[in-house]
DNA sequence: TTCTCTCTGTGATTCAATTCACAGGCACTG
DNA sequence: CAGTGCCTGTGAATTGAATCACAGAGAGAA
């Protein structure tokens, strides 16, 4: 695979083929770069670039949806389906179980984790709720590689050496605090509190910004 | 204020405020940046950057906690508080109207809106949903600045013009669609599903990356 | 077929962000 | 009250990402 597609790239990837998983069910068989790019919200020579790393030649007509599609998808979606697993079964835990529960085959929520007695052992939107305890057991008893954290921060920290040893690959954190993984642990921060409050800060200083 | 303040600096703000306001009930009271950083997942001297533009000096035992924390909160938090509205009230929008109910006393929750005629009148976590008709009329009423967008993507592409006629000043978009505002309004989108598959992407490439 | 027009693919460039590296200063030590 | 060591503040250098700009190619017109 290629080596030297930036993590940028790869994300306006997923962001891509949403767009494209749209337009393969209609009759448009091809798309301009600079079409792709504003809806997507970038700029045409930044579409090109991201495309560029696919091998998929594009033509005077733009590049065909379907072999877009495709070539994308071959980067983003392994082979097999992988297995995921959440930890805090809370508010934010639930909306994201329901919504990712069953939305992309190839990435299935295998198994929750919570130490709340009275979630353990329920089933939530289709996943099993399981005891802390057992995380190391099941994420292996599942071949699960990647976690989703939602549980309050200060729980976050106890995690670390217990998701290295269980083999974790990549980690989805919402809650805000930082993890100390080696860099071979792919770690994905998603801080809404501090998105909002960026949000209330340049919402509040008038000046235009991009 | 600062003019010359990158978009990511203010995040790290945010990021750092988190640590200085727990550091600040504990006995300490100094703070040395390479601790700041370890602790917020930066470098020192991204950390020192980051602090120069906030006009608190530091000494030979690190910056005081309290000057830090105050400094940061008056870039942060602008005198008086800031009204928010939500625009769909599912199950993601529900998490966040619980957990920000009350957290930050200068970002208050003062509306959520719906066309569920099921959801609306009733008050989820102690705010109010309205129909989105009312949208405009609340927004000025209640002088909200700042709304946070969690219904689905297909929905979001004709509330653009709307958001900019209520005068919206930043929006923090959850739903993965591009919104087409001026550069005037800050849009923050947080998508979701694109972290989750950046996730993926790298738990499947076992080459480590930072 | 030939001509023209527009789009892609990509080297070169610009722009932004991070890191380096060190001068200057404060705290602690004896 | 020097002397030592670590820490800050910040220009300079580096790295990384986005943009520019243009050569080359395919599509359609006549
Ligand atoms: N909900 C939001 O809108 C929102 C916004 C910003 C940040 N966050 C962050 O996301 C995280 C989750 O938020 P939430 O609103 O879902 O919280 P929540 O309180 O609703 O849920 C937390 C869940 O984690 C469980 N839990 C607690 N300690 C645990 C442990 N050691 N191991 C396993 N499970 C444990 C609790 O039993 C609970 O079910 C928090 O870190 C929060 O700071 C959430
Ligand atoms: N929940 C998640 O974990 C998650 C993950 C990734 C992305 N998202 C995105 O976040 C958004 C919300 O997700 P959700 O899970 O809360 O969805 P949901 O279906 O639970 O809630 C959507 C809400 O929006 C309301 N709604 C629909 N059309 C509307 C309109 N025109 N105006 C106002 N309200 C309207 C619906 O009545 C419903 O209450 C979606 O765009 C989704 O793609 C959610």
């Amino acid at each position: 695979m290629h080596p030297d597609v930036s993590q940028k790239t790869v994300g306006r990837w997923s962001l891509y083929r949403r767009l494209l998983d749209a337009l393969s069910r209609t009759e448009q068989r091809y798309i301009l770069s600079s079409d792709l790019a504003r809806r997507s919200g970038v700029t045409a020579s930044q579409a090109r670039r991201d495309l560029m790393h696919l091998e998929v030649a594009g033509g005077a007509r733009g590049y065909e949806v379907q072999a877009l599609l495709r070539a994308i998808n071959a980067q983003l979606a392994p082979a097999e389906p992988q297995a995921v697993a959440l930890i805090g079964v809370g508010n934010l835990g639930r909306a994201l179980l329901s919504y990712f529960q069953g939305r992309r085959p190839t990435l299935q929520l295998v198994a929750a984790f919570d130490i709340d007695p009275h979630k353990i052992g329920r089933v939530i939107h289709g996943c099993r709720c399981y005891p802390l305890d057992e995380l190391e057991a099941i994420l292996e008893r599942e071949a699960a590689r990647i976690v989703i954290l939602t549980l309050p921060g200060e729980a976050v920290a106890t995690l670390g050496p217990r998701l290295i040893k269980a083999g974790i690959r990549a980690v989805l954190n919402f809650a805000p605090s930082h993890l100390d993984l080696p860099p071979s642990i792919h770690v994905e921060d998603v801080d809404i509190t501090m998105s909002l409050e960026k949000a209330a800060f340049f919402a509040a200083t008038q000046e235009q910004r991009s």
